[in-house]
DNA sequence: TTGACATATTCCCATATAGGAATATATTGA
DNA sequence: TCAATATATTCCTATATGGGAATATGTCAA
């Protein structure tokens, strides 16, 4: 077998760096293929991929006007990485914070 | 070009479900690799080298006892992709919550 | 030392990239 | 119709998988 698709679903569509950077461009607001190319420095026909990966996971929304296509982020189909993520945040409440890990230590020796 | 490694960085290691499924199980506590493989029912090797991919990002720490290795995760090390996603979370708060969307239209009618 | 157990590593292969270059498609305006 | 603009697609290649099978490494116990 090979590795995942990035069009499987966000997290791998995500996986990729320059993804991620043109997700955080389109967060705000809307752009054209060309926008982009000029925001980024990517090369045309880079960017169009990229975005047809991130489309196939609905991760954009793309909206035709004349010759021009419009991209902007859609960001709910982010979620499923946010649920997947948020379950692990408890965990690192109580290593990282000082005053937390200080406080469980006396509860602790309070039983 | 190819894809980016898997090992580097969170991002990718995760993006494999695989890889997301065993983050999930050592979660819940320390395990042997001999206990994951009933566990998840993988082959050894597989358990082996997914283990190998979450250690090179420092998603999991590892533990030698005699012929044993007990590992289990190190949850901190998923904070970039929490870092990352929360950037976000407030774009699809407004979207989702009804409430929130009611509120806001209420809002702009005042105007 | 030897055998059994626990784990890691190597070898192999089908598969899927990402990016560059070239080209195709679509739309507009003259 | 034709040229220009905007975007998508195709072709190519180097690279990196993930899994199975086989094997190597390490450690214990008798």
């Amino acid at each position: 077998m090979a590795r995942e698709k990035t069009t499987l679903n966000p997290f791998n569509a995500v996986a990729d760096s320059n993804r991620r950077q043109l997700i955080e461009l389109l967060a705000r607001g809307e752009y054209t293929v060309t926008e982009v190319v000029q925001e980024l420095d990517w090369s045309q026909p880079q960017v169009s991929k990229h975005l047809s990966v991130l489309k196939q996971v609905n991760l954009v929304l793309e909206r035709k006007e004349g010759r021009k296509r419009i991209y902007c982020l859609n960001s709910v189909a982010l979620k499923p990485i946010h649920n997947w993520i948020m379950q692990f945040e408890q965990y690192w409440i109580g290593n990282l914070n000082s005053l937390g890990h200080y406080l469980n230590e006396i509860q602790k020796n309070e039983d």
